[in-house]
DNA sequence: TTCATTTGCTTGATATTCTTAGCGCGCTAT
DNA sequence: ATAGCGCGCTAAGAATATCAAGCAAATGAA
């Protein structure tokens, strides 16, 4: 079993620099993720807990943060420090990325939407969109 | 399916009252506790837990009783209103066919539109928020 | 009784999370 | 230029988890 962290040439990234990391993958501002999460994670504080300033954010936040960027809950609380594993859950398995979407880990349902918008985005490609 | 709730004719007890029945039961001190927890749980803490003053112990703690006591973990976190629920317990089994994507070789354009619809949905899906 | 120990508990201090307000930078448009 | 907006970030404070120390009451010897 390998680490649950990512490789990719950094060695060890911090749960600031993770969490940083799929935000920028989002491509979503501090203030959108406050926005997103019903202020349940204010900019401020995200910054802070991105540049490791917050040692452990409270499960709450995490799981704010989980439930947006659709990652890991309990990935993020290993990540935070936080010792799961006795109680029955020491699952968390990591599959490698096997592509960008493996990091968002989908629900069942949500990958169905999602390749239902796959084949509508490919119907109904438009030449140069760029938002 | 079935209530994450115990039996035991708990009712409605608070956590302190949980876990200060429990210890009973174990007929353990405040002290006692704080011994075999290996001073991770102090007796002056612990009676502030049971006696409801403290609202939100840290998993850590909450963690150590669950296994001195032998106890659910993920129950006591949902007595002390950490939530696990929302979008928790049953996804555990998301990821899986992740791999769905890999092989509709998407763009990086295609990637891209597909994250922020991932991201749209998300939004979309959050449920009413308590006002 | 008196002393020692143990009980649950409170108090005061410290550490940490998390919030609100605001700064300076880089844009874009007038 | 310059006014405005959104960006990431920080400073300062409020709230709260947690600890160390100590207290009164109960118990159990002697």
């Amino acid at each position: 079993m390998h680490t649950p962290n990512d490789d990719r040439a950094t060695t060890k990234r911090t749960l600031g620099q993770y969490l940083a990391g799929i935000r920028m993958d989002r491509k979503m501002s501090l203030r959108a993720v406050e926005e997103a999460t019903n202020k349940q994670v204010s900019n401020a504080y995200l910054s802070q807990i991105e540049n490791d300033k917050i040692q452990q954010p409270s499960p709450n936040i995490l799981h704010a943060l989980s439930e947006l960027y659709a990652i890991s809950f309990e990935n993020l609380m290993e990540m935070a420090g936080y010792l799961m594993g006795t109680a029955g859950r020491s699952d968390t398995e990591r599959h490698g990325r096997i592509a960008t979407f493996a990091e968002h880990n989908l629900t069942a349902d949500e990958e169905t939407e999602m390749l239902q918008y796959l084949q509508f985005m490919r119907n109904r490609k438009k030449p140069g969109d760029k938002t």
